[in-house]
DNA sequence: TATTTATTTATATTTATTATAAATAAGATT
DNA sequence: AATCTTATTTATAATAAATATAAATAAATA
């Protein structure tokens, strides 16, 4: 389950950044998009119902979201992009490394490991990025490689 | 534990490619060291010995091993640097977002967890990258924020 | 040794991201 | 409401890591 658009929009405004009709469209696509997106993907969904955007808004937007800790920076998954992911809660993120996919699976194996790796290690824990690399179905029966 | 030498080399060379000196003085900065280098940080490493090295020849020995399966392509901790890891069996990677330094931490429950992915998702997995980020016990101590 | 092939190096190019500054919008003040 | 002030957006330029290209070098083969 990601982020609501509601945690995303008040984390902004608690944090004394103005809720623009931007800032709100961006948090809208994060907390309904299941697709981990790009800058790029949010840049070119958002395009057409606002044509005057800039993908510096969007940069700027996801940078204070990640600051905020609203939302993870997944990095690339094999095709050179960052992806983002609004849930922040402990998954697992299923990579494909061929059609680049990401997918979510619950780890509730996860949620213990928390604790134990604070109390192992003295880290202060501020979030995780697990991901897993591989081929999905789809993708096994089509390679060639 | 890392990759060892033997096994970063011979991966090399079962791919067809030669064991030239500057690609065994990579393999072998890669096997030794526990710091999860970035390209820029292995080569300045390697510049004194082989003066002659070009960024370019780390770039590729980087893929080759990556593709190979000998390395993990971490991302960046927060320093906008991709750390390389030349451990794939499956640990954590505990990033501290303040000094950026990595370190591992051994975690059993990871290695049972890869079946059960596999069967959940179907996914054929390649590889794992579990990165925790948060702040280490030093930089608790000194971090203003 | 000569020939072929792989690799390295040097250089140019690409491209995602960041920096900067002007234009615009919003909020506050009178 | 009009003016002032600040935040935000946009457009543009700059940055820098990674990639592509091609000449130079080294290694393997005949
Ligand atoms: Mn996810
Ligand atoms: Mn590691
Ligand atoms: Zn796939
Ligand atoms: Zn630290």
């Amino acid at each position: 389950m990601s982020s609501s658009y509601a945690s995303l929009t008040s984390a902004l405004k608690q944090a004394g950044l103005r809720l623009t009709p931007q800032r709100l469209a961006i948090c809208r696509f994060l907390a309904e998009s299941r697709e981990h997106p790009t800058a790029a993907m949010i840049y070119e969904h958002l395009r057409p119902e606002y044509p005057s955007l800039s993908a510096m808004t969007v940069y700027n937007t996801l940078k204070a979201l990640v600051e905020l800790g609203q939302v993870n920076a997944l990095g690339d998954c094999g095709d050179d992009n960052v992806h983002y992911d609004a849930d922040t809660s402990p998954h697992i993120n299923l990579a494909c490394i061929s059609c680049h996919r990401i997918m979510d699976l619950p780890a509730p194996q996860i949620e213990a490991l928390d604790g134990e790796i604070s109390r192992a290690s003295g880290y202060q824990l501020l979030g995780a990025r697990l991901m897993f690399y591989g081929l999905c179905p789809d993708c096994q029966k089509t390679r060639v490689l």
